[in-house]
DNA sequence: CTGAAAGCGCTAACAC
DNA sequence: GTGTTAGCGCTTTCAG
């Protein structure tokens, strides 16, 4: 691999205004950039990283930290990832892939200068790697809000104003016996952040008023929308339109709904909070309340290059939620 | 940060005694040992990812190419790189993520000394980037089989196999009349290698035994595979089981064959090809050939390490396919 | 079994 | 507008 010495030679200049002409940290005449430029295409140089982190500080890399096994929608994980990936490259920057369950894995990013700044999906309402994170003093973003966040950014859908739109936009077309189907208990129990805020919300809305409804959790798979949609049906027969906060669970609940004998969008009214290609792909295609994991992904990114520049103090991004209408809900008359 | 000079202070030792305590590279009296250790922590030492880049020439990173928003099934992509991320920090390896329209980010990669390996996915047969990967002389492993694998380690399911084992293991139950919906039209118009493998394979035994089948493609999503399954039940009104090769037309394909009255499994056999978890969670669990995505992340990157080490030769690693029986296929009587 | 010291390739003062 | 050079923190000869 050719060095910037070489390049330097080859173009007749000194090394550092080969690194000058790379970073545009002064000004260069035409002439001695277009030689420098020439030679760089001509041997195919690239910058050693490594070495570019050592004299600089700054390793051009953001670290992810993605839970991969989890019992989180591995689509929602992927435009998450899609959009951190793809913005971090308009930055010139590079992802590193952390997972979960890879212990000490934050600290070995952080510490080892692998990354300039961290960010980290799913996140708990109490997550216990938020002292963690704080404690590196390195910038750090959350996709997803903690009950307390601690002096980092974050970046995340309104889920509380989310859960009260559905209640708001049901009720608007006339709705009267709502009930809402989550995620799984496993989410639940976690307390992970966007289920719980989401629930508030709409309990918060049915609750002001003062109309009864049903919340029902669902395992992930066919097999538990199923079941969840039957309880469902079984606590509330009259019910009218359900919202449902679990792309897993999505197909079953609708197949649920048909073996009732309910015609969907007609009959009953369903309402995803879910990502746009997944309320599409779906059976019927849904009226959804969109979470948008790309946009979600890349803001984290400029939130995260925001705190490396350090020109900006940590911020908290909270999207406001919109309904798509489709075909999946309708007036009631 | 501590440097590793700080912690030779501490523990009153050189700077290279504390390298080669870290490295294992020369013997250390067990006193030494000792009292770096004990530094080590006091300190909170990391070595600087970067410093040791530059001084070793190594890395420790590896490059994962993932198509992230590729018409292929998140899912199976997902499992991949959990395979790999896993596998990789079993080798104390870190993983960078790239993406397939990255134009250029294999070059970076690896030119600039950013991983010391990397890893392709969803490989075409002639596929455009082999070139590049060869040219680059660093260590490289497709998760896919290529027409030529030029001297890259490959590692892929047997997909041939696989076509004939699930013709032979449908005729086994006594099925004559057996059609295969297989993945979308782009998938098969990219000539991904998965794809065409598996139909060579299929449709060589359903010749051999000389007997007529349908083989359709399906757009991804519910609609995709209704469609798909409604062309096969036109062209062969007499169809007694059905292979299918795409995750995501499942849900619909059962569907479909549900609509138009066939149990499945009593009825209509269908016989998936996709990872287990997959096969598992459709409205019926499906009896498969397991695509073991995890797996083979994990063997990607031992091939990655056997390369970097030197030690091997570019390897071609084929797994055997096999039927694991559940709910959706029974004998003919 | 341990130390001294020469780089690895780059950036960023500091000089002119 | 350009060159010189001192590090950045580590690995690895070479010496002893």
């Amino acid at each position: 691999m050719a060095t910037i010495h070489d390049v330097a030679k080859a173009a007749g200049v000194s090394n550092s205004t080969v690194s000058y002409v790379l970073s545009g940290k002064r000004s260069i005449s035409a002439e001695t950039r277009h030689r420098v430029e020439d030679a760089i295409k001509q041997l195919g140089y690239r910058p050693h990283a490594g070495a570019r982190a050592l004299a600089s500080s700054r390793s051009s890399t953001l670290a992810l930290v993605a839970p991969l096994r989890a019992d989180v929608d591995v689509n929602v994980i992927m435009q998450f990832v899609t959009g951190v990936v793809t913005r971090a490259r308009d930055h010139e920057m590079d992802v590193l892939l952390l997972t979960q369950d890879d212990p000490g894995g934050i600290e070995r990013a952080a510490n080892s200068s692998l990354a300039d700044a961290l960010i980290m999906m799913d996140i708990e309402a109490e997550d216990p790697r938020i002292p963690t994170l704080v404690e590196l003093r390195r910038p750090a973003v959350l996709i997803g809000l903690p009950a307390d966040a601690r002096g980092l950014s974050v970046v995340d859908l309104d889920f509380e104003a989310a859960g009260r739109l559905a209640w708001q936009y049901l009720t608007g077309l006339g709705h009267r016996q709502i009930a809402l189907i989550g995620p799984t208990p496993a989410v639940l129990g976690r307390h992970t952040s966007y289920a719980n805020r989401l629930l508030d919300g709409y309990r918060g809305a049915a609750e002001r008023d003062d109309r009864p409804t049903a919340v029902e959790p669902a395992e992930a798979g066919h097999a538990g929308g199923l079941a969840a949609i039957r309880r469902v049906l079984d606590r509330m027969p009259e019910v009218s339109a359900v919202v449902v906060h679990n792309e897993a669970a999505l197909p079953g609940v609708l197949t649920g709904l048909r073996a009732a004998g309910h015609e969907i969008g007609t009959g009953i009214s369903v309402l995803a909070i879910c990502p746009a290609d997944v309320a599409v792909q779906q059976a019927v295609p849904l009226t959804s309340i969109d979470i948008p994991a790309i946009r979600m992904g890349k803001i984290a990114v400029d939130l995260a290059m925001a705190r490396i520049d350090g020109s900006d103090d940590p911020e908290i991004r909270l999207l406001v939620p919109q309904v798509t209408e489709r075909d999946s809900t309708r007036a009631l008359l």
